[in-house]
RNA sequence: GGGAGCAUAGCUCAGUUGGUUCAGAGCGUCUGCCUUACAAGCAGAGGGUCGGGGGUUCGACUCCCUCUGCUCCCACCA
């Protein structure tokens, strides 16, 4: 058959991915061996693939299928996430397509529409990880809102509200007024912003309500909220408003009285020492008004909109009522002037609205003993972070965390299991008969009808905080006595999770948490966090800017293996990404190389006449030693985490080792047949080759294993042993590396004297040079003899060249230009003396030689050696010129 | 404001307890090649006083101090 000098992905990863779905290769059940357990962070259900998604997933892929090689039971767990506030929002967007808006609708109407939408969409995000090779037990395919886990969520609740860690209150909480919700500290974002610090001139009253000539300035960010202002506030120890004390001063605008008060949170070097106090607006204030007992006046409704209690710009949007207030302002009198000013605002992380600190009554977790024990799980060690420079944040956040506020103010989620009585009171319970059981106690009198669920939904990442448990077994949360089923006990703790350092905390510290209370260990050993993908210029790659291609498009252009390949060879741990096409391009290069070395392969025909060349048994015997080197250094690797450093080994094995020196030494003359031993060598560390690399790029390595040998109907590559590290002779390899050194120069010899590859050289070698590796540097440099002589008189008719100690020469008539060979042998001479005088002053050093370890002084003797008999080589070779 | 990290070739990065010519890799660049596996390729070459300064040491890319520049995390100066 004839093979296309070009590689063609299209015609092959379908192909295979179907045959490992339709085989089940990836689908694990527990048995003897040991388990090998990922989840995979379970992207957004309505999600669409991202660059990050490629990054994260490849490696999870690498590992897995490694893992899978080594023999073990490898279960790799997909999913995805309902996302609440995410979905919500596209659903709501969705409907107002349509005309429909959800104040319009009733809850039951709204779910239909958004699992509607889950249907529809929900499965693209991990049909596209099929397309990019990622070897998940789709059997085992969880959604965060399957009944199941959606009841372990509940139970979860019920539990710690029975313990005692969850409670209800009001709070100062942050509202995003896009998302109509609650969202917790960490789904803040601070940006430093440009506004403006209005400086306003608040008069005194008279004690009835009038203003009178005296007044103070206040400096403030938002003089919309001034309405909401329950008092003025300055430091008891600033003497410049010791005048105020007892006085009363009033609101501009709505001339209302509010008193002046003296609290030491007060800076009195920032803004002019004054500050407004609005409890409903402001989290410090807040704690102001809490200590003084100071009404609070909420003046912003759900949509961050004035509403009545304002008095003036009702309806208006908080920033439109800030652009009109500062005029009426002016115009009143009572502004003084406006300042440039730059201060950290906190956005909601998904809606990106600025967030509108806002009191209300929501639902908490205590996290303080939680924090404790999962700080603890890192500092043992018992959870690895990959960098570990991660645990210094990691020990900061959990040493200072806030309780959780869990509830939001959504449709979609887990609605919160509390249930209220007609009187306010209320029970938790996981059902509702269970709930009217519990309220009948309070109230015998309580009807089912009568008890009203609470509204609210769970944050989303309460349920994701069970996921390494519930995607096994949805029974375990909440019910630490409950017996762990079969799958549980078997896949739990898993082993490596790959994520982004910015769920950190979100996600990963939460789940520790979750797998200490309910399983009393750890739910993973290692987790290794990926960096950011960014573009080229660093930046971040993100929708609105446009700079993030699609990775299906890209797989389209390059193939998986191609796109894999190119990710993985920019990613160190912890390290942002910065991606570029060019990468995925050498990606699908490589894939190209192994196809053509297959090519060639292929073509062979073995001649069991034929005898074994001296120049293919030096190549099997070094390639040999060589493999089990390179084997050595990829166990390495992966045990430390150091995926890219791993490929890039395997990639420079197989296109450096294999392809520009194996192949070349074995390729048989045109037309020519090859000897049985050096074929079947071959093959074996081709197939060894691609098992390396099929970890990695497993699409080309599975078609070209099935060609490479006669396979069974079922055998795989992905369930091949990987080849383990032998010992090797490294005298071997140093032997090997010493001929390559003397091709090269023979060839760099040829490229400067002009001479044609074709033409065969004469070589002479002044001294020892190993002579199983001779053929070597015959065959790849094209000699037409080699000759070792004794004694180093080089005539003019010779370039005279050293590998390592060993001085050679290319004899080559007519060529040699004297001249420059004297140049020449001059530069090499001097830079051998400098470097010999260096040598000495070391070892002359008397401190050197007694304080340095021996090794190293015996290095250093050694060097002088040899640079002893360098100078001796060159002067020999000066006075031939002459 | 607090904390963490980074700075090595044109670009992206390795360099594991200070010590074998340890200053490296990939990509890019330059030169020569359509050589019967591969021009998505082959062969060869150039390129860095390891951010600046100081210190410890026989010896520093590596340890310490300092300066400069960048990044991230946390944070209630309105």
């Amino acid at each position: 058959m004839e093979l296309s000098a070009k590689y063609n992905p299209a015609e092959t990863e379908d192909k295979w991915y179907a045959w490992w779905l339709e085989n089940r290769f990836f689908h694990s059940e527990p048995d003897g061996r040991e388990p090998y357990t990922v989840v995979i962070p379970p992207p957004n259900v309505t999600g669409i693939l991202h660059m990050g998604h490629v990054l994260n997933n490849t490696l999870n892929d690498v590992l897995v299928r490694k893992a899978r090689m080594d023999g073990k039971n490898a279960c790799w767990v997909p999913g995805t996430d309902h996302a609440s506030i995410a979905t919500e929002s596209k659903v709501v967007a969705k409907l107002k397509e349509q005309g429909i808006s959800k104040d319009d609708i009733t809850r039951e109407e709204f779910l239909r529409h958004a699992w509607e939408w889950k249907e529809k969409h929900g499965g693209i995000i991990l049909s596209q990880l099929r397309k990019l090779g990622a070897s998940c037990d789709w059997d085992r395919t969880k959604f965060t809102m399957d009944p199941d886990l959606s009841k372990a969520v509940i139970n979860t609740f019920v539990y710690f509200y029975n313990k005692g860690y969850i409670y209800r209150g009001v709070r100062m909480v942050n509202w995003d007024p896009v998302g109509l919700t609650a969202v917790s500290d960490e789904e803040v974002i601070h940006r430093d912003t440009t506004s403006k610090f209005y400086h306003l001139r608040y008069f005194i009253s008279d004690g009835n309500g009038n203003p009178t000539e005296d007044f103070l300035v206040i400096a403030t960010t938002r003089p919309e909220t001034i309405m909401a202002d329950a008092a003025i506030c300055v430091n008891p120890a600033d003497e410049r408003y010791h005048w105020l004390r007892g006085k009363k001063v009033l609101i501009p605008l709505i001339n209302k009285e509010i008193p002046v008060i003296e609290d030491s949170y007060v800076e009195m070097d920032f803004g002019t020492g004054c500050l407004k106090v609005t409890p409903a607006h402001d989290v410090n204030d807040y704690e102001i008004g809490l200590r003084h007992n100071l009404p609070v006046l909420d003046i912003i409704d759900d949509h961050g909109r004035l509403n009545e209690k304002a008095r003036i710009l009702v309806g208006e949007d908080r920033f439109e009522a800030r652009r009109k207030i500062e005029t009426m302002l002016a115009d009143a009198g009572n502004l003084v002037k406006v300042e440039d000013y730059t201060s950290p605002v906190g956005y909601s992380e998904r809606t990106n609205a600025v967030i509108e600190p806002r009191l209300s009554m929501q639902w908490f977790l205590k996290m303080d003993a939680l924090a404790k024990d999962a700080l603890e799980s890192v500092e043992s060690g018992r959870v690895r972070l990959i960098p570990d420079k991660y645990r210094n944040t990691y020990r900061h956040w959990m040493e200072n965390v806030h309780d959780w506020c869990i509830s939001r103010q959504l449709w979609w989620g887990q609605q919160i299991p509390a249930y209220y009585l007609p009187d306010g009171r209320y029970v938790v319970a996981s059902t509702a008969e269970e709930a009217l059981v519990l309220a009948q106690k309070l109230d015998p009198a309580v009807t089912a009808a009568d008890l009203k669920q609470d509204e609210d939904v769970l944050d989303t990442w309460f349920s994701s905080w069970l996921w390494p448990i519930s995607v096994f077994d949805p029974e375990m949360p909440g019910h630490p006595e409950h017996e762990p089923n079969r799958d549980l006990a078997y896949y739990y703790p898993t082993n490596d999770l790959v994520t982004g350092p910015d769920i950190l905390f979100f996600w990963v510290a939460r789940m520790i948490m979750a797998g200490n209370e309910f399983m009393k260990d750890v739910p993973f050993h290692n987790v290794y966090l990926t960096g950011i993908v960014r573009d080229k210029l660093g930046r971040k790659m993100s929708k609105t800017l446009g700079n993030s291609p699609d990775p299906l498009d890209l797989i389209a252009k390059y193939g998986a293996d191609g796109v894999r390949l190119g990710m993985l060879l920019c990613t160190s741990a912890g390290n942002d990404i910065l991606f570029d096409e060019s990468q995925v391009e050498q990606g699908r290069n490589f894939c190209n190389k192994i196809w053509n070395a297959f090519r060639l392969v292929s073509s062979w025909d073995v001649d069991e006449g034929a005898d074994r060349p001296e120049a293919a048994a030096a190549a099997v015997k070094w390639f040999r030693n060589r493999l089990d080197e390179a084997l050595a250094t990829m166990e390495d690797h992966y045990g430390k985490f150091r995926l890219s450093d791993a490929l890039m080994g395997i990639y420079r094995l197989f296109w450096d080792d294999f392809c520009a020196w194996y192949l070349e030494l074995v390729k048989p003359a045109y037309g020519a047949g090859i000897d049985r031993a050096t074929y079947d060598a071959t093959i074996g560390f081709f197939d060894s080759l691609l098992k390396m690399i099929h970890p990695f790029m497993p699409f080309i390595t599975e078609e070209l294993w099935h060609s490479l040998s006669p396979r069974g109907d079922r055998e795989t590559i992905m369930l091949q042993r990987m080849p383990v590290a032998g010992s090797y002779d490294s005298g071997c390899i140093s032997d090997f590396e010493m001929a390559k050194e003397a091709v090269v120069a023979v060839r760099a010899i040829r490229q400067q004297k002009n001479i044609s590859p074709k033409e065969p050289l004469k070589l002479r070698i002044y001294g020892d040079f190993p002579a199983g590796v001779l053929p070597v540097v015959t065959r790849l440099a094209n000699l037409g003899s080699a000759e070792t002589v004794s004694g180093s008189a080089v005539t003019g008719t010779e370039i005279p060249f050293m590998v390592r100690t060993v001085k050679m020469s290319i004899l080559a008539e007519g060529l040699v230009d004297t001249e420059k060979e004297r140049v020449k042998l001059e530069a090499d001479l001097r830079y051998q003396e400098e470097f010999l005088a260096i040598v000495r002053r070391k070892l002359s050093n008397e401190k050197f030689v007694n304080g340095a370890p021996e090794k190293v002084v015996a290095a250093e003797r050694k060097k002088e050696a040899d640079s002893i008999s360098k100078i001796e080589s060159i002067k020999a070779s000066l006075a031939a010129l002459k």
